[in-house]
DNA sequence: ACTTTATTGTTCAATGTTGAACATTTTTGG
DNA sequence: CCAAAAATGTTCAACATTGAACAATAAAGT
């Protein structure tokens, strides 16, 4: 009767990754408490890294980096916007596109808010060796290649 | 001025970390692609998995296992009662609390979807070795200890 | 030059998620 | 036995996320 579950749960990797997407979605649920001193949430810290990192980037090349549409930028880059953390100036080149940019205050919360996640990692990683830490990065790069291919694969046969 | 960045990114474990995130949010949006043919979302999946080893369990313990509220459930379990996919009976012990179980039809349902998510896993891991999963999946476990240990402090000083 | 196609950002409706307040039932402590 | 505390599930309002349709602009093809 349980055939398909005792093969299931047999495959290493498929037990290995429900531990990783475990850990992932917990991390995610304490580093949001942590960041809400600060109040942000997860995809807004996602949003100030990159804009720390990548100033004068557009709202297209944000989400494609974030992993999202383009319309969960619409949404919210202008609350953002109003509460002064990031500034949209039109492209003056391009009159389709707005570049963003962080202000004073959104790079001050950009670096607490960096400190908090990377205290947070240093902590909860801290009994896993340097040297699994970089084999554990380095499988995760392949692996998110393979995904990307598969993103592409399924977008093309449509 | 960007003293902080080039410190941040230095971080070998914050640099993994973000790897593996990453890796995660992809994972889910190829799995929510692949699941669309039978009409069921990740969360769907993950609770199929759960009654489908855990057969009887009460909505509270489901909504621990998957780290959700048991508002969510509250709101989810009754639409897939619907559709067939479980079936929700009260104990007959304790008034308060109902009982899961899957339907035959459910059972198919997640035996498919399984199958979908084994077989995605199997291939965007194949190239990350069968031992480096063993060690990704211990390291993880830690991890996930660490965080649960997070989670208690937070709530306790709280 | 001009029509077609593609790109960028916005809007909107549908859906999912959360936390707080609540009713019911059970357990605990006196 | 009874009142207080805890546990379970529901409801609701607030918020987040998504995809499709849309307007404005730019790029490509002719």
């Amino acid at each position: 009767m349980n055939k398909n579950q005792a093969l299931l749960w047999d495959h290493p990797r498929f037990r290995s990754w429900i531990a990783v997407a475990r850990a992932c979605q917990l991390m995610q649920t304490v580093l949001t408490r942590e960041l809400a001193d600060l109040d942000i949430k997860p995809p807004h810290l996602d949003i100030l890294v990159n804009l720390y990192r990548f100033e004068g980037i557009s709202q297209q090349e944000l989400a494609r980096k974030l992993l999202v549409g383009r319309s969960n930028m619409s949404m919210t880059l202008p609350q953002m916007e109003k509460r002064g953390l990031i500034e949209r100036r039109g492209d003056t080149r391009d009159k389709r596109v707005l570049r963003l940019f962080l202000t004073e205050e959104g790079r001050a919360v950009a670096e607490e808010a960096m400190a908090i996640q990377t205290s947070l990692i240093e902590r909860t990683l801290s009994s896993t060796p340097i040297e699994q830490c970089h084999a554990m990065a380095e499988s995760m790069e392949k692996i998110i290649l393979a995904l990307h291919a598969e993103v592409v694969d399924e977008t093309e046969s449509a």
